[in-house]
DNA sequence: GCCTACAGTCTACATTGTAGACAAGTTGCT
DNA sequence: AGCAACTTGTCTACAATGTAGACTGTAGGC
């Protein structure tokens, strides 16, 4: 066979179509949704895309653009209606939303997490701030004051993030070994030391992170809503 | 001058003892407080100690064990009392014990953060599980059940990471550009779509962590004691 | 003394991100 | 159409990284 057998071997959409922002990070994304963040290189991009690696510069200035890139991608798939005059169901929903979102792509949740730590706030790409500015869009039409609105923004933002990292880190990727691989660790730990962790274990293999989370957004918002002079939201407190 | 001048010219603790995991861990630590993680190489590392980068083998597999290592020497520095009658009280401290580890190595709060998502839970180096069991235990000995203690940890520990996520994401390093860097970063935003944030430049300057963090917690723990049978903890709801 | 184990070093290599020169292809103007 | 300006894609090259494997000390036990 010649050194210039198949130009494109593994996976490329169409012959050789023009590139675009768009295709290139969606293909990054499916990469590490695939294979994980280690799995995306440059060179593995380009070969998925049946380019020369170099050529993806022209749509992302480095490695790390390329990244804030996909964390942009994922996040515009949250839809926000910054109108419903429900705040309250709104970020419930939103909440439950972004749960599955992060679920649906568990590779790309440490670059949401760990990306805006070293931008500062002003500089990140705008699709990443786009859900900020809707959710207090949100609350400040629901009635809240501005400074308020940003302080429940917060609150919540921190407790949903937080939920995620929680979740996702008890989140076992083959469902099978499961419980299997859980206990095994568990049985690891010293049982001096742990006992009450190796106790839990059952109680740890069917978490319902759902569950968990709808409860934790009531605890929160209704705590939030009584702390602050709230508007006319129907609080059940 | 020789090829062979200066063994160690930079930093040399004392002349050449022998090294040891805690000695390793420990200027892996300084080094990523001091010039962030990514200046954290093998290297580097060796440079640092002095010592032939592959040496440092032998007291970390690799990498991502020596990522772990400082992750789990930071948290070390976590003081918990899980016989502490006062369990509200406890964790109280502890938020803002580890907030201001957070802001003390916010370097390190990637790492914190991110790895526990790379290994199920019964394979963390076993310094990072402490806090989740020693808090399991002060919840148990305070009165809870099992099951309802892991729910208020999740609660909890879901809560004080976002809020702490949160914070570092506002924190710009040069506190004398804090204001101008935030502002001019904002500025840079499109007035169209962004008039909230914009508007909300003043009130993000001067984010009080410390009393945001307290607040959330109350309202969390106070919603918790509430929804859940709590022992005999004095909860002023 | 010698022998075994381990600490530390050296050399070497595959893999990464990316700069810079170039080629090929596209678009607009006249 | 024909040329020019620009945009896209490719190639070559290099410095930096993690780490395997063989080697060299050095310390302690007989």
């Amino acid at each position: 066979m010649s050194p210039e057998a198949n130009p494109a071997p593994p996976a490329a959409t169409g012959k050789k179509k023009r590139l675009s922002r768009e295709i290139v990070l969606s293909a990054a994304l499916a990469l590490v949704d695939a294979e994980g963040l280690d799995a995306l290189t440059m060179r593995r991009l380009g070969q998925e895309l049946g380019r020369d690696p170099m050529g993806l510069y022209r749509y992302a200035e480095n490695r790390a653009a390329l990244l804030d890139g996909v964390s942009e991608l994922v996040l515009n798939e949250l839809a926000i209606f910054p109108d419903d005059p429900d705040w309250q169901a709104q970020l419930r929903r939103i909440a439950h939303d972004l749960r599955l979102l992060a679920l649906r792509h568990p590779n790309v949740v440490p670059l949401l997490v760990t990306r805006p730590l070293s931008t500062p706030l002003g500089l990140r790409p705008l699709g990443t701030l786009r859900p900020l500015e809707q959710i207090l869009s949100l609350l400040i039409d629901a009635g809240f004051a501005p400074a308020d609105a940003l302080h429940v923004y917060r609150a919540y933002y921190g407790f949903l993030y937080g939920h995620i990292l929680n979740e996702l880190q008890e989140f076992i990727v083959d469902p099978d070994e499961n419980e299997a691989l859980l206990r095994l660790g568990l049985h690891r730990l010293p049982p001096k030391d742990f006992p009450h962790l190796r106790a839990l274990a059952p109680v740890l293999v069917d978490y319902d992170g759902m569950a968990e989370l709808d409860e934790g957004i009531t605890i929160l918002l209704s705590g939030l809503a009584a702390r602050l002079s709230l508007p006319e939201a129907p609080a059940k407190l």
